[in-house]
RNA sequence: GCUCGAGUGGUGGAAUUGGUAGACACGUUGGACUUAAAAUCCAAUGGCCAUUAUGGCCGUACGGGUUCAAGUCCCGUCUCGAGUACCA
């Protein structure tokens, strides 16, 4: 019986469906682990042979686990909000409930193309997802959890003395209390201080509006990145290089009313909480990096003459002395205020210059030092001297409090600064030349000239000055965070929508938990209304009856008991930053989840996905991780315990070579100085004869026609000798090449290709061609491109031996380059255990590796081996042997034991493959057919290979599936050995193998090895220096 | 610019705490079987030199160093990739 691999994965999935093999439950004496897949955004185009790397990894991570006996949970669903979707429904008029139905089920869409859907493809692969907890974000049953969380968010605020978030009812006892001046809460920087009295002799709408300073979620007015073309603000994650994330569209900065997520409450939690966590260094970097936390002080200068302040931060507090200027940024608010009447003209025209660069070109050039002096100066908290006040687009309005102290000695924009336009540059540094550049080496710092800082480092001065800053009133130790709040709105259709209606004063109301979901209305176009209000506006039923306690039509609005609907929606990462808990208890209507399944579940064990998360989903998530770990809601405050990041596959992609057949024939240029480049294009056009049309126009030649060098490579890999290669010149390969299209010359034209008269010169281009046209050795399918592409038809082919090779290179996998293979098609033609076991196969599971079909052949051939191992019956009749097995297989197979269980617990899943294949060659070898041996190898394959592993333990006679048998047990004894061959090696060169016991003591060895023959031959009569022996491992003789 | 990661045959990649470099595959070449192809099996396959076999030399991006012994550790250089970008 052959391995017909389609029948046995299609019985095997539909049996895993049918009995719910892979089903978790909640309530299990075993213990837990949660293995989780980054859930896929269910795009129209479907899967390539990419995307399933991480969750064919996890997919073995969980059976082996099952094998281990544990209680696995393994979910999947889709992250179904999105842009994509949108923008398909604004083309095409289709509800993007209904395309992301398709992309996910399959179907056809409304220009007929067929879909085969996520769904089904994932099936195909064999994984063993637990179907029944599925959740898609876009799911009201779903997003009324994610509605839920920020109605929790807005009703918390961040008590610093606690470190934790609270209910909003406690601030507001306290205000009632003793106002806000005892607070420690993280708050918009503005907020005023009041009294318990004025707390309470406030208006409703006033206290409704200092407590959104509090809020964890809050309603504010802040400048955001709008990106015109989409229509919508991007968090800054979502901009890369100054232009928008998703489709490339330009960003500028508007001040807009919009919902924020107070993160920065939890910087520092968000940090401290990397170290406990098993996540790749590339990604705990980039959070720490986006973070950005910096420890320094803020210190006040006074202005000269005036009443204002400037307040500013630094990490150099050390360096106070060596002052010589301030700087604001334009956007500054007291820029205005503190310009002088002579300066005003200047400053003005500056500020208008910049606010009209935008931010792209702000970044893009940093090279060019602009400000403008406003004429008012500063005074120095110490010396009192009078320092002037700058402005320069180098300091940014964002960071800080947009304003730095200028140390032009010490901090390299300061000194461009500061030379570009004269300003003196103090020198506050022990025995350093500041002349050229400043000097930021903090740890070799040893001040001067700074009065009682003189003679102290970094650290000490840094100390001292601080201290004297607070006797002054003047500054205090402080830590800066880059991190900015989260802009939670977006003014598009497709995603979750607010619970929120507003009261006639435009303050904002949470609609009551109990008549959540507030589902999505809808509309009859996709895109803003005509007076650009997101496209929630085109929606006529888009109201909140507060008496009836239900959405109603938008003309019943009275702003007195209906009211109208929050008109955004919330951005693409509100869905996914609690679906993990949800996958525990999917189902409950009545809570988020429940306290049996948190607690027994508690968080994610592995979490695989890809590294583009890093900024984005992976901090957000953890940020409501937090906040619910605070709320008494989850057990862990961080969810995920170990996080791979699985490599990119890139695509192989296939060239072919196109030469234009128009031919151009020149004069011969003799005696010419062709080394004038200038002259030379009039050169060659004035002594060009004419050009010659081949008799085709679809011409494809070799690649070692195509330039020279390959030309010399053909040559010399066609056994050409060295000396001949290098003699090789450029006439040679062009006369080669007429040779080769000689035919495709028109008769009346042949006397031109005279290379004694004439030079004959071509163009051409590498064109992609489908890599499913091309074999594993990279011959073209010749007729099968001309069949490809109409233009192609008639194409003319130039080939060598027969044979036309395609050139190679890896890319990025996508449509444009023909190289996405889809792993339906592997299935179809190996099979899914042959597409795991290959993208495992392939290289490290981190690691980005390229795909090239043509070693598939590699790990089929393996299951075919594996197969007959089980099937040495006549005719290839399934047959084991109940005999004890030899010495050898029971060495095998726990050497094959030990090896697996090591890799899979290292996330070392390609060594893992070889293992298989070395074992499978060593029994094969041995003649091995006993079942002592077979039953537990198809334990091993089978979290690799689960279809065939299932298919041959029923065949040994189990009537369970093979997902919870449990993992063999590796025994020691079966690899002892009394002998081992030693390398010998003189001066740490092996030179030759001696088999010796292992039970000798070094001096036995070395008395061994240096009686034999072959060491008296290398040592040729010299006594050695010295003989290492490590025992059980190498025999090393100097001399 | 800064931070992190990586450079090993024609290709993907192995090599546990420093201890036989190139496992396992792909590809290539030769052979067996076959009318033929596919499939399967066997052999060779880092480079160079030598050959009657035994063999010798060089080799893990480059240049140094530590060590009995370095792909692995240290210093410097180069190249590639990822992230980040005036963060005071």
């Amino acid at each position: 019986m052959h391995y017909d691999f389609n029948s046995i994965e299609k019985k095997w999935q539909e049996y895993w469906a049918k009995n719910q093999t892979f089903k978790a439950e909640n309530d299990s004496e075993k213990e837990k682990f949660y293995v989780l897949d980054m859930f896929p955004y269910p795009s129209g185009a479907g899967l390539h042979v990419g995307h399933p790397l991480g969750y064919i990894a996890s997919d073995i991570y969980a059976r082996y686990k099952r094998h281990k006996g544990f209680n696995v949970l393994h979910p999947m669903g889709y992250d179904s909000f999105g842009l994509p979707a949108e923008q398909y429904a604004i083309q095409t008029g289709q509800h993007p409930a209904d395309t992301t139905r398709v992309n996910i089920e399959g179907g056809v869409d409304k220009e007929g193309n067929k879909i085969e859907g996520y769904r089904k493809q994932l099936d195909r692969m064999g994984f063993s997802f637990d179907w029944s907890r599925e959740v898609r974000t876009s799911d009201p049953k779903y997003y009324k959890w994610t509605q839920w969380i920020f109605i929790q968010l807005f009703n918390s605020w961040y008590n610093k003395a606690t470190d934790r978030a609270e209910d909003i009812e406690s601030l507001i006892a306290v205000f009632e209390k003793e106002g806000n001046a005892t607070v420690e809460a993280v708050c918009d920087e503005d907020t005023p201080q009041f009294s318990a009295g004025e707390w309470k002799a406030f208006s409703e709408r006033e206290k409704q509006e200092m407590l959104l300073k509090y809020r964890l979620t809050y309603l504010a007015e802040s400048e955001v990145n709008w990106c015109p073309a989409l229509k919508t603000v991007l968090a800054n994650d979502e901009i890369v290089n100054g232009v928008s994330e998703r489709g490339g569209h330009p960003v500028v900065r508007k001040k807009m009313t919009q919902w924020s997520m107070r993160i920065t409450a939890y910087a520092q939690r968000l940090l401290d909480g990397l170290q406990k966590v098993d996540w790749p260094q590339p990604l705990k970097d980039s959070q720490t990096n986006w973070i950005g936390r910096s420890v320094g002080a803020q210190v006040t200068f006074k202005l000269k003459d005036s009443e204002h302040e400037i307040s500013v931060f630094t990490t150099r507090p050390d360096t106070i002395f060596g002052v010589s200027f301030m700087t604001l940024a334009p956007e500054h608010e007291l820029v205005q205020q503190i310009t002088t009447e002579a300066q005003r003209a200047e400053v003005e025209a500056y500020v208008e210059a910049t606010a009209k660069r935008s931010e792209r070109e702000r970044m893009a050039d940093v090279k060019t030092i602009s400000g403008a002096f406003t004429g008012a100066y500063a005074e120095h908290p110490f010396t009192k001297e009078a320092i002037p006040v700058w402005i320069g687009d180098y300091v940014l309005a964002g960071y800080g409090t947009g304003a730095v102290m200028s140390v032009p000695c010490g901090d390299q924009r300061d000194h461009d600064f500061a030379k570009h336009f004269n300003i003196p540059i103090p020198n506050i540094f022990e025995g350093v030349d500041i002349s050229e550049e400043a000097f930021a080496d903090k740890e070799n710092t040893v001040i001067a000239n700074s009065d009682f800082l003189n003679g102290l480092s970094y650290k000490e001065a840094t100390k001292k000055v601080i201290a004297e800053l607070e006797k002054l009133g003047q500054g205090q130790g402080k830590v800066n965070y880059r991190l900015r709040d989260a802009v939670f709105s977006r003014q598009r259709y497709w995603g979750e929508p607010f619970p929120v209606y507003y009261d006639a004063d435009g303050l904002p109301h949470m609609i009551e938990e109990e008549y959540l979901p507030i589902t999505l209305p809808e509309v009859d176009k996709y895109l803003p209304t005509e007076t650009g209000e997101p496209p929630l506006g085109n929606a006529t039923e888009w109201a909140w009856d507060t008496e009836g306690k239900q959405v109603v039509a938008n003309d019943k609005i009275d702003h007195k008991t209906v009211f109208p609907l929050d008109l955004n929606t919330m951005p693409g990462w509100a869905g996914s930053s609690q679906y993990f808990n949800r996958y525990m208890d999917p189902h409950n209507e009545e809570a988020i989840f429940s306290k049996e399944a948190i607690d027994y579940w508690q968080d994610v064990d592995l979490y695989i996905g890809g590294s583009e998360h890093a900024t984005g989903h992976l901090l957000y998530s953890r940020f409501w991780q937090k906040f619910m770990f605070d709320k008494g809601l989850v057990p862990k405050d961080e969810f995920a315990k170990k996080l791979i990041n699985q490599g990119m596959i890139t695509g192989t992609s296939a060239f072919v070579y196109r030469m234009h057949s128009k031919i151009t024939v020149s004069q011969k240029l003799l005696g010419e100085d062709l080394s004038k480049a200038d002259d030379l294009y009039e050169l060659t056009r004035k002594s060009m004869v004419k050009t010659v049309q081949l008799k085709k126009n679809q011409i494809f030649i070799p690649k070692c026609f195509f330039s020279f060098h390959e030309y010399k490579k053909w040559k010399r890999s066609n056994g050409m000798p060295e000396e001949q290669v290098k003699q090789l010149i450029e006439a040679d390969l062009v006369l080669e090449r007429i040779k080769s299209y000689e035919h495709l010359i028109p008769e009346e034209e042949k006397d031109f290709f005279d290379l004694d008269k004439y030079s004959i010169s071509f163009s051409g281009d590498a064109l992609h061609a489908d890599v499913s046209l091309v074999d594993s050795s990279d011959e073209l399918d010749v007729e099968a491109f001309k069949k490809w592409r109409p233009e192609y038809r008639d194409a003319e082919f130039i080939c060598q031996n027969g044979k036309y090779i395609v050139g190679r290179e890896v890319e990025k996998m996508s449509k444009s380059k023909y190289n996405v293979v889809n792993p339906d098609a592997i299935c179809e033609e190996y099979g899914a255990d042959s597409l795991r076991l290959y993208e495992m196969f392939l290289g490290p599971l981190e690691q980005s590796k390229p795909w090239n079909t043509a070693g598939i052949t590699g790990v089929h051939g393996f299951l075919k081996k594996l197969w007959r191992l089980y099937h040495s019956g006549a005719g290839g009749a399934f047959e084991v042997s109940d005999a004890e097995p030899s010495k050898e297989s029971w060495k095998t197979l726990h050497k094959t034991i030990k090896k697996v269980e090591e890799d899979i617990e290292n996330f070392s899943f390609n060594t893992t493959v070889s293992t298989f294949m070395i074992c499978v060659n060593e029994l094969g070898a041995q003649k091995c057919t006993n079942r002592a041996i077979l039953e537990p190898l198809a334990i091993l394959v089978s979290p690799y290979a689960p279809h065939i592993a299932e298919e041959l333990w029923e065949k040994l006679g189990h009537t369970e599936s093979i997902s919870e048998a449990p993992f063999p047990k590796f025994e020691e004894k079966y690899l002892v050995e009394s002998s081992k061959e030693y390398p010998i090696s003189f001066n740490g060169k092996m030179r030759f193998k001696l088999e010796m016991p292992l039970d000798l003591s070094k001096d036995e060895i070395e008395a061994r090895v240096m009686a034999h023959i072959k060491t008296q031959e290398q040592l040729q009569g010299r006594t050695p220096k010295k003989v290492i022996v490590v025992p059980g491992k190498i025999v090393n003789i100097v001399g």
